[in-house]
DNA sequence: CCAAAAGTGTTATGGCTACACCCATGT
DNA sequence: ACATGGGTGTAGCCATAACACTTTTGG
């Protein structure tokens, strides 16, 4: 499968000569996309020069915040309809890149541009999607070496206010999953009880009882009931559910 | 006492030459001020031309956004500390004022240009300010004509999503309102049981038994109770209470 | 048969609902 | 005295907590 880049329609030196004019500037996008693996809650997360930073992106002048913020996950996780829900802003005073970009730009002897667009103060909008962990094909970007999967509780050398955002993802998950039903949206279509358990066991940090949890998920009348999971390890066999649509 | 406009540092021509220096461009502050009087939520709307508008401003190159979101709260009604949180992002893909603005300086007879920063695309950052109407002095900015605190259910001709940014503000107080206890922030410092019981009454709409309000809002803690209010009306004196400080 | 895993049931408790009752004060 | 308005008490109900019990399956 061939690798696709987020700046499809423009070279990099397009991308920091004419952006400005394609994108808002001193806004941007960044995406806490959360993965559920190994009973693990997992950030994608992608790696800078020595640091790690969060996906993200710019809104074109074209289209909405919504819409960016949907084609950026989109194009990062190659996922058709994926969940995402606004967290929060950071707007911090000297939240710019500056430094960063120029030792990166320095040691991959790329032409460096003090007053680049991408140099100035930028605005982010930050939002979390809970993505399934199987289905997911991160892509990496133009400036990116590699991506990882990091475990929340173990997050690597971050640039900026980045590792902020993660745990603000995390608390803000943590306060989400008590209102609503969204935690499913880590699973994959078909689930069992046992996992749902398991995961909101992961996000909550805390025991549930069992038996509480199923009566509770079961009585919310939104999960319908399929035919028994079929494995090899003993015990009863669960039955697998899914969301119910409409 | 004199009034204060928003842009006290510069005057109107400056602010459309150079303003694009001095502010993050694309980006703005909305703020849906509410008040509460005579059993009634009001939402404090500044006069631009035939329509209304919110109280908003631009975000300095200098100062964080909750630091501007502050400071335009102060200029705006006078208060030292007021209370704010943020709403949502309006992020509308052709959210611009241009026609609205053009309108605006040919009635006046003030010089227009196309290229005014200012008839850009904008996206807002939207937030919701709970204040005690009593002590409140709003203050309009250079180019309103006026001020007017507007019932939350008798909303005038608004210019753009501004009015759908109220009403968002309406359903969102609604929802906070039963899990965090911030109603308190549109009385006065003291108010009795009865008072905030009206006041959640009129944000729900909908009726509250008095009894169990009040072991409620008594068994939080954060209220401490001070001498009975005294009033000429009949009836049992009510107490008065205060929130802990702590 | 036993251990493991899943599903269901039972009792106690705490908070919420609805209403009744009691207290204070002006006319 | 009584109307008005504020404060507190109580019985029923429902969701949750804690834990026990039963069912299914592999070894």
């Amino acid at each position: 499968m061939t690798q696709i880049t987020i700046f499809v329609f423009m070279n990099l030196n397009d991308f920091y000569e004419k952006g400005a004019q394609l994108f808002l500037p001193n806004l941007s996008v960044d995406l806490v996309i959360i993965g559920y693996t190994d009973s693990k809650l997992k950030c994608l997360l992608l790696q800078l020069g020595d640091k790690w930073i969060l996906p993200g992106g710019y809104i074109l002048r074209t289209e909405s915040v919504d819409d960016a913020t949907l084609r950026i996950l989109q194009e990062r996780t190659g996922l058709d309809d994926p969940h995402f829900k606004f967290l929060s802003v950071f707007g911090g005073k000297d939240r710019k890149f500056t430094e960063e970009w120029r030792q990166f730009f320095k040691i991959n002897n790329l032409p460096f541009k003090e007053d680049y667009w991408t140099n100035d103060r930028f605005v982010t909008l930050a939002y979390y999607s809970l993505v399934d962990f199987e289905s997911t094909t991160p892509v990496i970007g133009n400036l990116d070496t590699a991506f990882g999967w990091f475990d929340l509780d173990q997050l690597p050398n971050m640039m900026m206010d980045h590792k902020e955002i993660v745990l603000t993802a995390k608390e803000r998950l943590k306060e989400d999953v008590r209102h609503e039903y969204l935690s499913y949206n880590l699973l994959a279509e078909d689930f069992t009880m046992p996992q749902l358990h398991q995961l909101h066991q992961t996000i909550l940090g805390e025991e549930l009882d069992r038996s509480r949890f199923q009566k509770k998920m079961l009585a919310s009348g939104m999960f319908e009931r399929l035919p028994k999971l079929q494995t090899d390890s003993p015990g009863r066999k669960p039955y697998l559910y899914r969301v119910k649509k409409d």
